[in-house]
DNA sequence: TTGAAAGCGCTAACAC
DNA sequence: GTGTTAGCGCTTTCAA
């Protein structure tokens, strides 16, 4: 069933019916409920190719991730982010596109996004400190929304964010509070801007209480539970080792969990780990368990928040970026106590 | 820079140039390479919706994601399975269109997406085991490839799955094998197919051994960390405590080991635990971790291969339903070791 | 308040 | 081998 078709079932004009379906106020009340009650029952969908073609609009959304020989993974809350900002697309009647882009021709994939039209305005995910991306899109004109942000970028565009720089932060003061002296740093990988926060957050704190960052209870990389074990194991078998753990996910915490306990120490009385979980927003209300949490919830009222500012975005252009920070939330269970030292 | 425009500036007709893009043979070879040029210098690149309008093909694919009140998270591997897909998508030149159905209006959802035509064919996702949506694709004729499957659906239709049953009959098996008399199952909602299947492998293997599963040892939900704290901690204070425990996610296994812990007990002395975890296939190689896994390059190798089934479908339409089963690597490490009993 | 007609960017018969 | 022309399904002037 076509617009044609209805039209012509209806006796009426395609103009006609497409101006009473779309909420135009020259139709006549009557027309309009005809037409409406018409196009429920004979199950009329509007063909959203054709509706781009012909307005300059695609009804779309991009959510691109970046793929990188890198950083393979795939950040796991993606799915959460998305399904809350599908939420907020339903109900102006966008769909979402995902585009993968690699490493090597991302520019060339931006323009191409831009020129095939398949989309009105993008959500950047995975941004880096320098983040090239983020003055290719201005200079194309894309409305877009970064989902994080590019520290090392001075223009201003519009982002969503999680204070890492404060949750980690805190989260060195809270084990420093304990008495903790020696903390070691599982962070993810540093050009990736979260991750450049984060540790921002850790020096913070320690310099804050005199306490020069050492180097050696400093990592950086893929999030994996392999990193996290390796990572705890060598600086465990150091001299002067670290008697708490700060680790930037869930995944390389059960790595750090595991080397303490191949140590033969245990958690929460030889030594204290506290995570941050953003990348894991489901594992519940984190009782007992001492984290920094962005809880699926929370993840994915990001996603629908950083779709209604894109959506804003489009239906006025011109206005100025918006930004948004979000905050962590710090959960600390029990077994976080304060460590024997 | 569009059709029209690179035809002009070629001083050729749209035709041709269209042709000679589009690989048709009757262009001369000379002209084919001048326009492929000019394509490139110019950044000429078509745009998909006037392209799927003229031609009635969409150019996408779309992936759908049930969103329920009753499991609300969005499978963690989602991610790394697109990212496989979008590979073979790539080199087709089809988009990936979202959809986020939600199960209160699931067969009008479905319907829509036909008729809006914004993709030429679907992957299910997440199946229940009597998924009412593949009987109604069949009838819409929109060809489909579901990853996993439904088993109270007779009728034939194209699915990817994971062996699940075959896992968790082999998980139970090796536990038996060790000793294991009571074992806890830590499973998934079991109206999701994924759940039964793993539920129909545990009891296999009991069975087979003469032993009656016990339902006080079983357990279905919503894979949570506290998900698995509860079930294991219930478990373990009741009389006659199961001494393995068999989870059906890393993360309620997480709460599992939470539990035994708390309990006084020590892993892998006192108690076994086994995961399957295709739900966080970035765990790294497992190493000294006890499970069976879907890594997360099986993952995507899993998406890669439900899009090209898809796509062979959609190139071949009447062609027989496609169907493809992966096995679970099982990996066990050293601290499975035989539990003291 | 309604309709006729042009056009969005592209493909595909059908000529030549 | 190349060009002309008529759509694909919809919106949007312009006229009535």
């Amino acid at each position: 069933m076509n617009l044609k078709q209805l039209s012509e079932h209806l006796k009426l004009s395609q103009t006609t019916v497409s101006r009473a379906l779309n909420g135009y106020p020259e139709v006549s009340e009557a027309t309009r409920q005809r037409v409406m009650k018409a196009a429920r029952d004979l199950h009329y969908s509007p063909n959203l190719r054709a509706k781009g073609l012909a307005t300059g609009r695609a009804q779309a959304i991009g959510h691109v991730l970046p793929i990188s020989t890198q950083h393979e993974m795939v950040n796991p809350i993606f799915g959460d982010f998305i399904s809350g900002a599908g939420q907020a697309y339903a109900g102006a009647g966008y769909e979402i596109v995902i585009s993968l882009v690699g490493d090597d021709d991302e520019e060339a994939a931006y323009r191409n996004i831009r020129l095939r039209g398949s989309v009105d305005g993008i959500i950047v995910h995975g941004p880096r400190m320098k983040d090239p991306r983020i003055p290719l899109l201005t200079e194309l004109g894309l409305p877009f929304v970064v989902h994080g942000r590019a520290s090392q970028i001075d223009t201003p565009y519009s982002w969503l964010d999680t204070n890492n720089l404060r949750a980690f932060t805190r989260a060195t003061e809270f084990l420093l509070d304990l008495g903790h002296r020696r903390i070691g740093l599982i962070n993810g990988l540093e050009f990736m801007d979260f991750a450049f926060r984060r540790r921002e957050g850790y020096v913070t704190a320690l310099t804050a209480r005199g306490l020069a960052p050492d180097p050696a209870l400093m990592r950086s990389g893929e999030m994996t539970e392999v990193y996290g074990f390796r990572s705890a194991q060598e600086m465990l078998a150091g001299p002067d080792a670290p008697t708490a753990f700060l680790a930037s996910s869930m995944i390389a915490a059960l790595g750090v969990r595991r080397a303490i306990h191949a140590a033969g120490l245990e958690m929460g009385r030889d030594v204290s780990v506290i995570t941050h979980d953003d990348d894991l927003g489901y594992l519940g209300n984190g009782q007992d368990v001492p984290l920094f949490t962005a809880t699926r919830s929370s993840v994915r009222a990001a996603g629908t928040r950083a779709a209604e500012m894109l959506l804003q975005l489009i239906r006025e252009p011109g206005h100025p970026p918006l930004t948004q920070m979000m905050e962590a939330e710090l959960i600390i269970g029990s077994s976080t106590g304060p460590a024997r030292r």
